[in-house]
DNA sequence: ATTATACGTCAACATGTCTGACATAAAATT
DNA sequence: AATTTTATGTCAGACATGTTGACGTATAAT
């Protein structure tokens, strides 16, 4: 029974089974290409004492310098004592500079420093070599599919924003 | 002199900067598809005194029934201590079945309890509406590059296994 | 009979997250 | 000028998830 059922679901003349298990697919490719990319940096951040957070600190305060605490948080989706435990060790090791804005004195802007710059080059070569790689390996008409489709799994409401971030450079 | 540097990096004639940045956009774009596509069953989730380790064990339980402890753990990377203790909770909430191998009596053969396919179809259904709309806005020619670009991104000592395994069924 | 494997479990600890409460400085509003 | 709101920091306590290390038991393989 559950057999015919099975064969029955896989034939061509249901479109509907075929999407559905296209969706799986990606959502288990993405489980698995994201685990890879995240567990490089993993690796070479354990060794210097810190983890994972400290990286996306580390990455989103490289690409968008001055960025204040709130806006930080708003990317992270992490509660400020949350970032304020990693941003604390970060300053304290020099990695990430806090200057006082002059527009609004409340406000922190971070930066990283020059050592900061260097760590973050460190941890994210790994990644731009896979990347690299894959890219390569696709070519640019993947490439583009590739990037239309992570942009239409980003929440519709922010993603305008989010692109615009990204690619204002 | 900074600003000179600056633009002459991102001069046509540079092709270096350019596929530069075009991977920094992947990374970041990767970044907030994975954060907005696990944040969905997490809320669910929480509700109901579960996170996102126990979702990620009903889903592979789920997509490989019978799968036993040593092949969960490969799959999820972490330790059988870590494993352990999600899964003895989701056992006792009656979520997964174990049952000893008839071929290899030490081995736990792990299946979802109909409970824990009501929850996994509960859990994923977000997700796979975030792929579908995804997927319809991009098209299949962007889809197919999209899975092609993740398939570079997964380590390639495991990709021909893991793909193997996807797309099986 | 011995060794190796698959699994479970106990203990101790690290990290990253959370909620809630409170403090301070500065900006904005009345 | 006084009051309220905002941006940030911090303390305390909790929870979820991960780690190492050690040990026990049942079963399979040698």
């Amino acid at each position: 029974m559950s057999d015919i059922k099975f064969t029955d679901r896989r034939t061509a003349s249901n479109p509907l089974f075929l999407r559905d298990e296209e969706i799986r697919e990606g959502i288990e490719l993405l489980f698995y290409a994201y685990r890879d990319h995240v567990s490089d940096p993993d690796k070479i951040l354990r060794k210097k004492g810190f983890g994972r957070a400290h990286h996306r600190v580390i990455h989103f305060v490289g690409r968008n310098p001055n960025i204040n605490v709130a806006e930080l948080l708003k990317i992270l989706r992490i509660t400020k004592q949350s970032l304020g435990r990693v941003l604390k060790q970060l300053v304290e090791e020099e990695i990430i500079h806090q200057r006082i804005s002059t527009e609004d004195r409340r406000q922190r802007l971070l930066t990283l420093t020059e050592k900061g710059e260097e760590l973050e080059k460190i941890l994210s070569e790994p990644q731009r070599q896979r990347f690299a790689r894959a890219y390569r390996e696709a070519g640019p008409e993947a490439v583009a599919g590739f990037r239309k489709v992570l942009e239409g799994l980003i929440n519709e409401d922010e993603r305008r924003a989010i692109l615009d971030k990204i690619t204002r450079s």
